[in-house]
DNA sequence: GGGGGAATCTTGTCGGTGGAAAGATTCGGT
DNA sequence: ACCGAATCTTTCCACCGACAAGATTCCCCC
């Protein structure tokens, strides 16, 4: 493994370089107008080469969407050990969406992911599990009598933060300048009275 | 007004009926998929149809948006009227999204859409103000200290379990056969606890 | 009532995109 | 060294968004 190949017809690891160069140009243009062949003139391959790794367009989207899956259950876990705190899990929830724009924007994107995608399908069910773990261990039911409401509740508020902030929905009109963080803090504040 | 020209040439009121079509195409295909084409097709006119009475895709998706925001506005407004309740307003708010998906789905896509519409900010704004209203009159300020904080986190609670939801990324999970109505107003009951 | 300008809609075209098919090149196991 | 398999390229087709130019109809004003 790890040989490097002089030729230029064998890449090496293409895959881990298309996926990587995927990232920064859906940052750009989104994950909808994001095309493989524009992909690959910036990888320096044949149009073509994306789909032979990926099979599609949505097989494309779903090997991001499972890495920002997998990057987003890191970083809860993270928070959830390092601070114990629910509402520093929900920040880092949002963090984790503004760190990542490109990831966050295809993970919860049905219309252009593909419809059952074993990998995806379990990188979403791990992050769910961290979810779910997080919230039991530092906020143990307080949020609702069903603890799976509480989750549910949680996920929903920092989720729809994220979303709302990265649509450009909320700035400009309830906070004029705020900080994302501190404005995350205070809403993620709700779930503890 | 009002007069039906027989012609084929003239349509009436192409403007509206393309609206109409492309309601129920988006909700098959999505926003990103949604294409002028197949809209014109389904509607009987010519390809370049659209184009005049929108401008391109952007234009057309930005008319679909403010269409979803009056509509939302709507609810809103007679679900505070009528109820009174946070709880019920935010059960409005999912409600919208799941009775309108094609609006819902086209309604936060800075992606897709025009980056500064008037008429769409217009309708964006206005719907703006009614969710403060709302939230003002059935909730005065006892969320958080800020109401506008409240405000923006009554507003994500719903709006992030309403993305959630339609998503595909809640169901089968925390909650394996929910009504989505019972699930968003015990959800929306953490906002009251 | 009849011109004439403007609005509406069509046709034709171009570059770009996704996807499939078939071929060229290289790798790796035996 | 060989041969199958994996990787990547080339070629091709249908569809899409956008633009330009032309055809048709409406409506207002004289």
């Amino acid at each position: 493994m790890g040989t490097v190949s002089s030729s230029s017809y064998h890449h090496g690891d293409l895959r881990r370089a298309l996926l990587d160069q995927a990232v920064p140009l859906i940052a750009e243009v989104g994950p909808a107008s994001a095309s493989l062949r524009e992909l690959a003139r910036r990888t320096g391959v044949s149009h073509a080469a994306p789909a032979h790794h990926f099979g599609d367009k949505p097989g494309l989207l779903a090997a991001v969407a499972a890495e920002g899956f997998d990057l987003l259950a890191d970083r809860l876990r993270a928070a959830t050990e390092t601070t114990g705190s629910l509402v520093e899990v929900g920040v880092a929830y949002v963090r984790f969406a503004l760190d990542h724009p490109a990831h966050f924007a295809t993970m919860f994107r049905p219309d252009l992911l593909p419809e059952a995608d074993p990998v995806l399908t379990a990188a979403r069910d791990r992050a769910g599990d961290v979810l779910h773990a997080a919230v039991a261990t530092t906020a143990g039911g307080v949020l609702a009598e069903d603890p799976r409401t509480g989750a549910v509740a949680a996920w929903s508020l920092v989720h729809g933060f994220a979303t709302l902030w990265s649509s450009g929905a909320l700035p400009g009109r309830s906070h004029p300048d705020a900080d994302p963080d501190e404005l995350a803090r205070a809403v993620a504040g709700v779930l503890t009275r």
